[in-house]
DNA sequence: CTGAAAGCGCTTACAG
DNA sequence: CTGAAAGCGCTTACAG
C-alpha cells in the first residue's frame, strides 16, 4: 500500500534512521489506514526483542500500584514498549516467572516492585540475564528507585510535634500479601520514633496501633486511642487509606478535625484533596517513570553501574492538620 | 542428542500420535537432560498457538483469586498450557487487552473472572475471535462457570433462623475495585432476605451492615449491631474475611462464640478450620478447574453451544455456630 | 536510502 | 513412523 518493500516497513517500525522522511510518512499513513500493528512474537523470533517489559508486583490492589503502573506505562509507551503485569502470588510462581521460558517471561526486561527478591536466590542475583530494575525497593546490585520512608516518618513526627496533644502512629505490621516481606511501614515507624525523640516527645506502645491495610483499621485505631488518651490527638496514619477510616470515625463521633484530631496521611493519593487530608505525598508516578527510564537505558547499555535513585516525600498541608479556617484564609 | 530430526522433536512436544513410543521416550530424555523447553514465540509464529491462556481478573488481592488461579493452573498445566494473568485495573486497560495485538493478548484463549464484561462492548460480544470462558460470572453467549450466590444467601438465612436471636447480615456494597461492577454480594443479600422471609423472620435495615471487604469491617459491624440489639446474635458475614473481624471483636469483648454470637462466613477459605468458623464453602478450585476444562474443550471445538455450569455452596458447621461442646461431642 | 535475501525457532503437510 | 522442506511474520546485514 505504501509502495515499499517489507524491509522498509520494518525500518519505519523500528525507527531506523536511514529512511527518507517522505517514505516514512507514507508507510506510517498506510499502517494507520490498515490498522496494522506488528506481531510481537514474530518480532521476538526475528529480532530477539519483544518490546515488552515484565512488571512483577505484589498481589495487593492498592492505589499505589495503580499509580505506579501508570508511571511505568507512560514512559515505556513513549518508546513503544508494552508492559505485562505479573502479580506475585506465591513463591512458586516467582520461581516460574524467572526460570521457565514461558511466554510470560519472554520479555526484554524486568521491573520488580516493592520487594528486594534477590534474597530468594543464591548469590543474591536474579537468575536471569535480562536487565532488572527495582522500584519501591532497593538493592546495590540493581538499578533501584525507592522512597525514603524513614525520612517520611521523621518528617511526620517533627511536623505533628509542633501541635499540642499526644502523638500517635497507625501502622501495618503484617506482610501485605503474607508471602514476601516488605519494610516500608517498619521504616516509617522507625523514622517516626526518631522524629518524636528529637522533638522531645515520648510515644508509648499504646500510642502505636497496629492493624491491617484498610480504612476500617483507621477507625479502630482512633477508638483505641480514645480509650486510653485525652484529646487533642496528632495522628500519623501510615497510609492514606488508613487515614480515611480515621476521618470516617472522627465524623461519626462528631469530633472536630484539625482541632480535636489532627491527622496526617502518607501516600498523597489523588482523592485526599477532596477530603482535606494532609498527607506526605509520594511521587509514585514519577518513581514509576524513573524506573522505566532506567530500564530503557539499561537496555542500551548493559554494563553501566547500578544506579540508586532516592525519592523524598513532601508534605501537603490541608484542613486535617490546619483546621478549616486556616485553609480558608490562605 | 536423541538422533532424530527436529520435526520428530516437534511431534513429541505436540503429542502427535504417530511417534514410536521408544523414539518419544528418547526425545523426552534428551529434552530433560538438556533442560530444553520450546520457545513459545516461535511456536506461535509457526503454529498459530502459543499454549498460553490469558486470565483477566479484578485487581483485588483476595484468597478467592489465589484459589481460583490454582484451580485454573492445575488443569491447564496438564495440557501444557501456561497462564498469563491480567489484572483489570482500568477500563482503558481492558480495551488494550482486547484490541491491541500486544504480546500480552496474543494468547490462545481468554478466561474472564468475576465480571460479565460484555456490557462494555457493542453487541454484547467480546471483540475477539478467540474462545472466551467466564468464571464467577455468567453470560448466555459464553461458556460460564458460576456460583449460585442467591442460594448461598438463602441457605445462610434458613440455617441461622433455626437458632434463637435476631438475624444479621454483613455485606459489601461498594464495587470491590471501584471500576467494574459485580453482583455477588447483592445476590447473597437478596437470597438472605428471601430465606429470612420464608422462615418468618424480619430483617430490619439496621440488621444489615455495609462495609468494605476487610476484617476490620466485621469488627465495626458487630459494634454497630451491639449498639442497637440484644444478644444472642446470628450473623451471616458475606465473606470469611469479614467474619474473621467479627471473631476478633467477639474475643476482644469477651463474648461467647456459638452462644452469644453465632457466626457464619462465606467462601470456605482454608484457614476457617483453625478458627472454628462455620462457613458456606465455595469450591473455588473446582470452579477454576472446570472453567479451564471448558476452555480447553472450546479450543478443540469452536462451534459448540455455550455451556452454563452452576456450582452450589455447601455448609460447613463448626464451633462458631454450634458452640465448642457440640463440636467436641461429635 | 531501499529492495531482496537469509535467518530467527518453531510447525506441519509431503514424501517415503 | 520419520526426515527434509516450506512457511509463519518479522529483522537485519548485504548489495546496490
Amino acid at each position: 500500500m505504501a509502495g515499499v518493500g517489507i524491509g522498509t516497513v520494518s525500518r519505519v517500525i523500528n525507527n531506523h534512521p536511514s529512511v527518507r522522511a517522505e517514505t516514512r510518512a507514507r508507510v506510517q499513513q498506510a499502517m494507520e489506514h490498515l490498522g496494522y500493528a506488528p506481531n510481537p512474537h514474530a518480532r521476538r523470533v526475528a529480532g530477539g526483542r519483544s518490546y515488552t517489559v515484565s512488571v512483577l508486583l505484589p498481589f495487593v490492589a492498592t492505589e499505589f500500584y495503580t499509580r505506579l503502573i501508570e508511571g511505568l506505562e507512560a514512559t515505556l509507551s513513549e518508546e513503544r514498549y508494552d508492559l505485562a503485569l505479573f502479580p506475585l502470588i506465591t513463591p512458586k510462581r516467582l520461581e516460574r516467572y524467572l526460570r521457565s521460558n514461558t511466554l510470560a517471561y519472554q520479555t526484554d526486561g524486568l521491573i520488580v516492585a516493592s520487594y528486594d527478591l534477590t534474597e530468594h536466590f543464591v548469590g543474591g542475583q536474579f537468575p536471569t540475564d535480562r536487565p532488572v530494575v527495582l522500584v519501591d525497593a532497593r538493592n546495590p546490585n540493581y538499578d533501584s528507585v525507592f522512597m525514603d520512608n524513614f525520612l517520611g516518618g521523621k518528617l511526620a513526627a517533627e511536623y505533628l510535634a509542633r501541635f499540642p496533644g499526644e502523638l500517635f502512629f497507625i501502622t501495618v505490621e503484617e506482610d501485605i500479601d503474607r508471602i514476601f516481606s516488605h519494610t516500608v511501614f517498619a521504616e516509617r515507624r522507625a523514622g517516626f520514633q526518631q522524629g518524636a525523640a528529637l522533638a522531645g516527645r515520648t510515644v508509648n506502645p499504646d500510642q502505636i496501633f497496629n492493624t491491617r491495610l484498610s480504612a476500617e483499621g483507621g477507625r479502630l485505631a482512633l477508638q483505641s486511642f480514645l480509650r486510653h488518651y485525652k484529646l487533642p490527638f496528632n495522628i500519623f496514619a501510615g497510609a492514606d487509606l488508613i487515614a480515611l477510616g480515621v476521618l470516617e470515625e472522627v465524623e461519626r463521633l462528631g469530633l472536630k478535625l484539625g482541632h480535636d484530631v489532627r491527622l496526617l496521611g502518607f501516600d498523597g493519593q489523588p482523592w485526599t484533596a477532596q477530603h482535606g487530608l494532609s498527607t506526605l505525598a509520594q511521587p509514585v508516578e514519577a518513581m514509576g517513570a524513573r524506573a522505566a527510564g532506567l530500564l530503557l537505558e539499561r537496555l542500551q547499555n548493559r554494563r553501566a553501574e547500578a544506579r540508586q535513585v532516592r525519592f523524598e516525600p513532601h508534605l501537603i498541608e490541608r484542613a486535617s492538620t490546619l483546621g478549616a479556617q486556616v485553609i480558608e484564609s490562605r
